[in-house]
RNA sequence: CGGGGUGUAGCGCAGUCCGGUCAGCGCACCUGCUUUGGGAGCAGGGGGUCGGGGGUUCAAAUCCCCCCACCCCGACCA
């Protein structure tokens, strides 16, 4: 292991790749493309799961599983989606050692196997509405992958929901944006902005998209999660209908929506340091690491005994101790900061002897004696206001990189810059829109539903614009 | 697919131009002893198809040809 990490102002790329390594999160696969999930990287993403799970359960969605293999011919079958998803599909043509009848796509998403067991499912409108979640692994053979945020293999959820109304569809889709939104900002500590996409960014077959948008330390947005409203696009090329109260037939109105381990390179990005990683204590594996401070073997016996009686007051606390004998103390120090663990535990002799612990924070570095009865107590309190300072200086760094801009001059100067959101007024013409990809690097990211519609001009073309959107440099 | 790189020990690299004690260094690893409040020290030790194939030569990590893989920048994108 190298001594330091690459600074982020020198080159965040290579820092995010560092901290990956170091932190043991991930490291490359063999297969092009695809990275192996370490443990200490999985069990961040387990967390992140359980809380994602019980909050989609709370929502009366339940789990089910699909099949990973999709007959070529149900891709066909909505043409958006198609041409949306063919260019980064894997195929599987052989299977026995026989070439296949039909080729089997490797799923990119799930919306076509699930759309043909919902028309075998659905009948009436009692059968409504069916609200369905799939943990699973997806495939798109991305032209440039990256570490969490592009692999060719990823992992996420994917909920499927079918409607008697469109409205009922709406209502869906938003709970689930607010969902992410809530996971995002309560458990990640990310600030986002939601809202609808433009229909040059939503998803192949879908209505509309919703999106949560973060900013991270570099000044690129990321897209976090996403909520189609897919009406019913797919339910009218998939057949699934249902006879309404009065006896009619109608189609199905749908939702899909996911996050996935993308979520986990945002967590890297929107609060690591030069350090290396700083973990949202809702979210982090260990929240507390404890390391005994120890020299002769009498010294040992006591410290132990006082980790002992230590860790029965951090009851319900995930809590590692780090008693390693072959790393030396400064070594533990740096890696358990490497690995962005919220608060570091010191208990030594000198500790013992006057009733206390060392308490030391991830996110600031302030270090403070806690008297041994009162550790339980403050560490809960702690991970509390370390969660919450960590959410509010995303915050803050978010509004630092925020600007409104009206000229069209200063639009494409910022929009070519060195990144951040900018708040401008679109005239809403998907032209405008390509224009503007085409001369700045920017991208319109989601149109905030949490900003007041202000009415203006249009930054870049000088058209009547109902409402400002948030641009930015995106991953 | 365009542009730029890199393949030598688990990781990071030197050596390649100029063929010949070049199979080397640092970290990691193993053994032993001493250490331990911010990445410990000493001693000893193990580990290699030099990306692959072919060629030139008395001799190839080094020169020539072909192939492969990976990384970075762009287009695509959760």
């Amino acid at each position: 292991m190298a001594k330091k990490l690459t600074a982020q102002a020198d080159d965040f790329s290579a820092w995010y790749n560092e901290v990956i390594a170091k932190a043991e999160l991930a490291d490359n696969a063999p297969t092009r493309g695809c990275m192996v999930i370490r443990p200490y990287g999985f069990a961040l993403w387990e967390n992140m799961v359980a809380e994602l799970d019980r909050m989609f359960k709370d929502t009366g969605h339940v789990n089910a599983y699909f099949p990973l293999l999709i007959p070529d011919s149900f891709f066909q079958k909505e043409a958006e989606h198609v041409e949306g998803f063919s260019p980064e599909c894997a195929v599987v043509t052989h299977g026995g050692g026989k070439k296949l009848e039909e080729n089997l796509m490797v799923r990119p998403t799930s919306e076509t196997i699930i759309a043909d067991m919902y028309a075998r499912w659905i009948q009436s409108y009692r059968d409504l509405p069916l609200l369905i979640n799939q943990w699973a692994n997806v495939f798109r053979w991305e032209l440039r992958p990256r570490a969490f945020l592009r692999t060719t293999e990823f992992l996420w959820q994917e909920g499927h929901t079918a409607h008697a109304t469109a409205e009922e569809a709406e209502e869906e889709t938003l709970r689930i944006l607010d969902i992410y939104r809530t996971f995002a900002e309560d458990y990640m500590a990310i600030p986002v902005l939601y809202g609808p996409k433009t229909d040059a960014e939503k998803f192949p077959g879908a209505l509309q998209t919703y999106a949560i948008e973060g900013m991270m330390k570099d000044g690129k947005a990321l897209q976090m999660g996403t909520s189609h409203n897919l009406g019913q696009n797919f339910s009218r090329a998939f057949n699934i209908d249902f006879q309404t109260r009065d006896g009619s037939r109608e189609y199905v109105y749908q939702t899909s929506w996911g996050m996935s381990t993308r979520t986990v390179g945002a967590i890297i990005m929107a609060h690591g340091d030069d350090r290396g990683l700083v973990l949202p204590p809702r979210l982090a594996p260990h929240q507390v690491v404890v390391i005994p401070i120890a020299k002769s073997d009498e010294e040992q016996a006591v410290v132990r005994e006082a980790v002992d009686r230590l860790l029965e007051t951090l009851e319900g606390v995930r809590v590692k101790v780090d008693d390693r004998e072959q790393f030396g103390l400064g070594w533990k120090f740096t890696e358990w900061e490497t690995k962005g663990v919220p608060l570091r535990v010191e208990l030594g002799p000198r500790d013992i002897a006057s009733g206390q612990a060392v308490v030391v924070r991830r996110d600031t570095g302030e270090k403070e004696f806690v008297p041994l009865e009162s550790l339980g107590g403050r560490v809960g309190d702690l991970l509390q206001t370390v969660q919450r300072d960590m959410f509010q200086r995303a915050l803050t760094f978010r509004e630092s990189r925020s600007q409104e801009i009206q000229e069209r001059d200063s639009f494409v100067t910022a929009a070519n810059g060195d990144g951040g959101f900018i708040h401008a007024h679109w005239c809403g013409d998907p032209a405008c829109e390509a224009a503007i990809k085409e001369e700045t690097r920017n991208t319109i990211r989601c149109v905030p539903m949490h900003w007041d519609a202000v009415t203006g001009a249009c930054a870049y073309c000088g058209g009547p614009s109902e409402r400002m959107v948030a641009y930015a440099q995106a991953y």
